[in-house]
RNA sequence: GGAGUGGACCGGGUGGUCGCUCGCCGGUUUGCCGGCGGGAGGAAAGUCCGGACUCCACAGGGCAGGGUGCUGGGUAACCCCCAGGCGGAGCGAUCCGACACCGGCGCCACAGAAAACAAACCGCCGAUGGCCCGAAAGGGCUCAGGUAAGGGUGAAACGGUGGGGUAAGAGCCCACCGCGUCUGUGGUGACACAGACGGCAGGGUAAGCGUCGCCCGGAGCAAGACCAAAUAGGAGGACGCCCGACCGCGAGGUCGGAUCGGCUGGCCCGGCCGAGGUCCUCGGGUAGGUCGCCCGAAGCCCGGGGUAACCCGGGCUCCAGAGAAAUGAUCAUCCCCGUGUCUGCGUCAAGCCGAAACGGGACAGAAUCCGGCUUAUAGGUCUUCUCCAGCG
RNA sequence: GGCGCCGUACCCAAGUGGCUAAGGGAGCAGUCUGCAAAACUGCGAUGCGGCGGUUCGAACCCGCCCGGCGCCU
């Protein structure tokens, strides 16, 4: 009714993506809340008891992406979605399981480099304790670049 | 060469890495994996028109309501397109136009004498009639009246210009122009042209009510069709059903007790109601899923008809089908534009060649599908025609 | 995706072809008061979301855009 229009991304990899409209609202309310200036984050524990869904989808985590009206037009919602699920790509083998993210992307995130909106997510989730601690992390980042 | 005008088209290219979706084939531990092929637009947008399709309603016709509006054609259809006519803008190529009808009803503020049916405020005249002066010629008054040329108001004031004419004037008369009627010719038609006649009919407004011709039933793919959990409830059926008394030969029935559930009540006693139980079948239907859902008024090429829009015939092709919604992300490089810098050329300057750096490269994302319209759009390519300047 | 409704000052709004575009609240200024409240008086629209058209004349009629809201699974 405000300007939130719910648009989440089941693929064939839909499993790792959050994508039932309760369970939103359910991250929305119970999730810890970190900002930065090109998108904020969401994160909770998965749901103890998933509605409908078998106990083993539930170990590997899952990420929403949230984009309303009010990030732009029908190009810049797609293209928001299309970078930001790279980013839940890239990211995905080093997540913590059992856990559903939320990201609310914001309209900064389309104009700036690539590079720094990686940096500023890979540091995000770090901060929240979302990737697993694996001493290599950082290499990864230089391999991936 | 410059300025303009109409039309058609493109609207980033190449490569590396990592991904998504659909179809087919193969494998498979049914989780998936591999190969091949397809994968946004000219506007996909706004949802402004028109259809296809689906459901509902429906004999036909009329009324109401809505739409449309020069003529002829095209089309499945159109508020669309093509050709022509008329009017307007422009030197021109060309562009623009809701462009039918004012007979009826309504409205036309302010200003102005007067705003729609005829009139006269300031003026002008006062020939004719009247009165006065005068012997008369004549003069005066402006009483009766005449006039619509001039002034002024307004968006708009009952043809325009010129001449004749007159007391002053006036289509009163004449010429030209405009207008109307009739006739003729050309054209399918809108209409055009020519001739004759008429002294001029009498404002605007229908994107006010209305009239006339033509068209339109209503909703919309969230239409609609099919499959169909869990829970509750509905219909039907099968099996089973504690104890005692009484009735009945019997199946069974009646009454009472106990039990369970519900209601009343804060709780107990009590009171009231219902009955037990187990299972099966059926249809309706929610979540969810499948279809609708991509071969079509389709595209390309050739030939023919037509001024054209478009149509006819033949051949070839398959060209997005997602489902909170795929069609991409990123890096490098090329191309274009802009900014300032440097090197060189240029006598200085204007400027030109080259180099590297930085910034930018539009509008915008299918959602049932087509035909249009409208709106948004950086840059670029091809081409028709016009005007101006120079040279030959 | 489809269908429908509405835009007039800071807010609520009337007006539906012609006068200075009503009215109320809020605001500002003044009167009153020792000060305030109340009361009284006064003040405000680049022209009515924007552009274009019809008309002599448009907030009003027509077309196209912009913005906001609602309904249908």
């Amino acid at each position: 009714m405000i300007e939130t229009l719910l648009m989440i991304r089941p693929l064939g990899d839909r499993r790792f993506f959050l994508r039932n409209s309760a369970e939103i609202e359910r991250v929305k309310k119970e999730g810890r809340r970190l900002q930065t200036p090109l998108f904020n984050l969401l994160a909770c524990p998965a749901a103890t008891t998933p509605s409908g869904l078998h106990a083993e989808d539930h170990r590997h985590s899952r990420i929403g992406i949230v984009v309303g009206k009010r990030l732009g037009q029908a190009v810049a919602r797609n293209r928001a979605k299309r970078i930001f699920r790279e980013l839940a790509r890239l990211v995905r083998p080093r997540l913590v399981p059992a856990r559903d993210l939320l990201v609310f992307p914001r309209r900064e995130a389309l104009t700036v480099p690539h590079a720094q909106l990686r940096d500023v997510w890979l540091s995000a989730l770090r901060r929240e304790e979302l990737l697993a601690p694996t001493e290599d992390s950082s290499c990864n980042d230089s391999r991936l670049g």
